[in-house]
DNA sequence: CTCTGATCATTA
DNA sequence: TAATGATCAGAG
């Protein structure tokens, strides 16, 4: 992200924000790099990021890299969802870190994890494993936000794996468990150790972990959007 | 160092 | 081949 225009300023409202989403709908990376002057990495193994930094970018995101949702005055979380060929949701997706100092953990409606959750503008960037970088396409932005019930079971999610957390019982918490929600690794490498304490009470080192959502979670949104569409 | 942006790579 | 575990780069 050397080459960068220069900064762009926020969208003031919801519809500057899906407006600006359409300029780009259905370009390939290649022609919006054109468009803007900047060259793209060969591909996306040592920058896993691009593509999201890129929308941030070039759609006026201004969080930076705090714990809030990326369009501060519109309250808005932009996610980029690699979408394959046949409409396919092709990773998870990263939200936030899991806290695991109980300086950091909170309610559900206080998380960071509800914060950004509580409306996304998703944006499917169309590509497949394969496919060079300048040829994945910029989607139609979907800007979502959870029902009731998806809201509960996200709350469920997150309470459970707090109350592991909290009791110290992180080591025994899988990725399997949580229905929408799951906790991976989340760290530069394997050496990377951040400090929760265990079941006895003491501080123990492990590795930082963050919260994801389920591929089948996003897909579902991406799918019931696909279907009121028009 | 921690958290953001995520995808890569290996396992099951 | 999907799910889990590991990793990469940049900002502050």
């Amino acid at each position: 992200m050397t080459d960068l225009p220069q900064r762009i300023h926020p969208p003031s409202s919801e519809a500057e924000l899906l407006q600006r989403c359409q300029l780009f709908a259905g370009l390939q990376l290649k022609q919006i790099a054109q468009m803007l002057s900047f060259t793209l990495p060969e591909n996306l193994k040592r920058d896993k990021g691009y593509v999201g930094q890129l929308a941030e970018h070039i759609l006026g995101a201004n969080a930076g890299n705090l714990a809030q949702p990326d369009f501060v005055a519109l309250d808005i979380e932009l996610k980029t969802i690699p979408i394959n060929s046949q409409g396919k949701v092709m990773e998870s997706t990263y939200i936030s870190m899991v806290p695991l100092s109980h300086e950091k953990q909170c309610s559900w409606r206080e998380s960071v994890v509800y914060a950004k959750l509580k409306r996304v503008l998703w944006l499917p960037i169309e590509s497949e494993r394969t496919m060079p970088l300048s040829k994945r396409r910029f989607g139609q932005a979907i800007l979502w936000q959870p029902a009731e019930p998806i809201l509960n079971a996200l709350q469920a999610d997150y309470d459970y794996i707090l109350e592991k957390i909290v009791v110290g019982e992180l080591q025994s918490l899988s990725a399997s468990e949580g229905k929408y929600l799951q906790v991976r690794p989340k760290a530069a490498n394997r050496q990377a150790l951040t400090e929760t304490v265990n079941a006895d009470g003491e501080v123990v080192k492990t590795l930082p972990r963050g919260f994801y959502l389920r591929p089948a979670f996003t897909q579902a949104i991406i799918d019931d959007w696909r279907q009121n569409a028009y």
